[in-house]
Order: structure tokens, then sequence, then C-alpha cells
DNA sequence: GTAATAAACGGAGGCGCCTCCGTTTTAGTG
DNA sequence: CACTAAAACGGAGGCGCCTCCGTTTATTAC
């Protein structure tokens, strides 16, 4: 478990390779990240890093220290929304059968880009700018994705004939629907339709395999 | 010369119907935008907006009440520095031999696009989001260029097989080049190479009509 | 000319951005 | 434990953004 280099170890050269942060310093910025999500979440992508600063109980210095401008705390606080959407692919794995794990991390999946409407446009520049971040992320969505289809696919509770990026696109459709009042609602509606598109013509009925 | 129409003109439901401005107002929207293109030229499109009110010698909100956001100011800037670049076409048209009008004016638009080297950023930014700015001045531009050109045809001192939208591609290249110290000299080159290419086997040894 | 009114002015004030640097804290060392 | 160097802290200060509203000015009507 302990995964610290402190003199035994060599130097890796390794690309992520972040020396370990002093322990104050992990403490703040831990607390700097979550208040930024949660600043982000309630007044998008402009709210005031002062106030996050506030909010997390550290200068304003400090702030600008780990993070040099806005766009990089925007960065790894999107990182952690993502990466934790997509641990919550592996609970519901664990604990649903297959095609219930699916429809309801569908829901998650689009409730989450609901989320982000009010960041629509600073995201959008911020993946432009930023390719790795997106080739990280949307691979690591579509990862997610093509493990609880596998699953389901395995299971035989859906048909075999379509692949992660097929549904990935699927979802987009919902989610770039017009918000109206009703969008959640709507939202289920349709994941839930698309699912039942899934499961038809499935193996299901033909159980039997382990 | 007067253009106004004060009492006896009737009103237009122009869809550029803009009232006249009260005399002061116009007098510092002017100076305004003047001291704008200079404040952009000199400092990239993040300029100071106080900076530039203070050297139009207006207030800031006087500055505000005329252009509500950043972008407003920089688009008028634009719309202004295209409509002149346009308006030279016809100026070397009327002064020059039409191929040599056009290898100046080509020389001015892509020295123009130089000078932008800084705005790139925000420029493209608000070309994306504002696309009738970007059809507007793209369309000016090629008209001016398609009308020099055409006059180089018809005077038979460059060949007839081009076509503005061609010329412009290849102007494109010249400035997308990147800048090094040379850069002025070397798309002054380019263009010159450009021109010859464009005399190559025009009809002008044939000369004969008038 | 004067009066009335709509239009325009302008800058103070409140807030946020970001840098800079004196102070504090941590992680080593003996 | 004391000591030190390096790392991190934090907030004052200077500047820019933008709004708001009391004051000034151009225009119109008489």
């Amino acid at each position: 478990m302990a995964s610290q280099p402190p003199a035994t170890a060599k130097d890796k050269p390794d690309a992520t390779a972040a020396k370990p942060l002093r322990a104050d310093a992990q403490r703040n910025r831990d607390a700097l990240v979550k208040a930024a999500a949660a600043a982000f979440a309630m007044h998008g992508a402009d709210a005031s890093l002062e106030e996050i600063a506030r909010q997390a109980g550290v200068g304003i210095g400090t702030l600008y220290r780990h993070f040099p401008t806005r766009e990089h705390l925007v960065e790894v606080v999107y990182r952690r929304e993502v990466e934790s959407l997509c641990a919550a692919a592996d609970e519901l794995a664990l604990h649903h059968p297959p095609d219930v794990a699916l429809e309801q991390w569908m829901q998650r999946f689009v409730d989450y880009i609901a989320t982000k409407r009010g960041l629509a446009t600073s995201l959008r520049t911020l993946l432009n700018t930023n390719s790795t971040l997106f080739s990280d992320m949307s691979g690591r969505v579509t990862l997610a994705l093509r493990q609880l289809i596998e699953a389901a696919v395995a299971d035989g509770s859906i048909r075999s004939d379509v692949d992660a990026s097929d549904v990935l696109h699927a979802l987009g459709g919902i989610y770039s629907a017009p918000d109206t009042d009703d969008w959640r609602d709507r939202s289920r509606r349709l994941v839930s339709l698309l699912m039942d598109g899934l499961r038809f013509g499935a193996a299901k009925s033909a159980k039997g395999g382990g």
C-alpha cells in the first residue's frame, strides 16, 4: 500500500510523475477542488475564485499557487467528476443485473450532462483547447459504457449488435434536446425507450448459459 | 452631400435602421472606435477598456453605453478595418494598372492579417459566435478581390482561369506560415511569386485591344 | 430667445482578478 | 528535542470590469 518513494525508490521519469505534496498542501488542494466543484455547479464556470478560496478556508494566493488559471481548476473538477461517473459503473454492475446497471448508468450520464448546461460554452472551449483532456475523458466514458454493454450482452439481456459508441451517440441525441421544464422526465423516458430498443431481440428468452 | 433625413424624409423600416445619434453621442462614439482600434492594435484584444475610454476622452460609462460588451467594440473595429481594406481596392484600381493594383492589394491584405496575429484567438471566437459577421466580412473581401481580378483578366495582364476564392486560399497559405522575424519580407516574396503565377500565360503578349 | 424633455454623460463604488512578498508551517537532520 | 531549509501560506494592493444614478447637454416646441 505504501506508494511513496521517499528515499529508497529511484526516480521514475513517469509522465504523470508528481512529487508528493506536503501534508498541508494536499489538504488545501483537496478543499479547493471540493469547494470549486460546488461553486461551479451553483454559479457556472465563472464562479468567483475568491469565493471558492473563502469556502475552502484558504487564501486566494493558495488557490492561485495550486491552479494558475481558472481553466486548470475547471479541468481538475471536470476530470474528477467524469472519473466518479465512470466509477459508478463498476458500482452499479456489482449490485444490479447487467441491463439494470446499464440503464441506471445511462440515466446518470444524461443527468450529469444536464448539470453541465451552464458550463457548456466554457467547457467546449476548454475541450477544444485541450485535446488531451477531451480524448482522455471520452475514452474513459466509452470504456465504462462498453463494459456495461458487454456484460449485458454476455448475460443475454440486450441484443449483441450494438457497441458503446453507437449508444453514446444515441445518448447524445437525448441530452442535446432543448431544455424545457420537464427535461428530466423526458430524458428518463427516452433512456428507458432506448433501453427497450436494446432489449428487443435479446437472447434472454433462450437463457441457459452461465 | 446632405444625407440626413431630418424632417422631410420618411422613416425607412430598413434592417440597418439606426436613428441618428445626437451630435455629441456620435462624436464620442467615433472617438471611442478610433481609440479602440489603436489600443487593440497595440495591446491585443484584451486592452483595457478604461484606458480606451481615457484615450477617447470620455467616461467609462459612455463606453459601456455605446458598446455593452468588449465583443461589440471589437466587432465594430474589425468591420471598420475590413471595410477600409476593401475600399483600398477601389483606390488602387484607380491609380494603377490592374495587375499592379491586384498585387499591391494582396500585399496589404497579407500585411493586415499579420497585424491580427495577437487577436487571432479572440477573433476566431468572435467569428464562430457571430456567423453574420463572418459571412459579411468574407463576402466583402471576396467581392473586392474579385473586382481586382476581373479587371486584370479583362486587361489581359493575368490569366483567366482563376477566381477570387482560389486566390484567397493561396493568400491563406501565405499568412498562415509560422511567424519568424523576416515574415514580412517572405510574405512579400510569396505574394510576388503568386502574382507571377497569375501573369503566366496571360493574354498580355497579344496586347492589341484598347 | 426660453422652457421642457429626452438623451447622453461620467465617475464613484463594489467586486473580482492576479501578483508579490513577508510570515508560517512542514519535513527533514543531528 | 532544537535547528534549518524549503515549501507553502495568505492577504494587501493595484488594476480592470461593469453598474448605477445624479448631473449635464442637445434638441424640440413655443
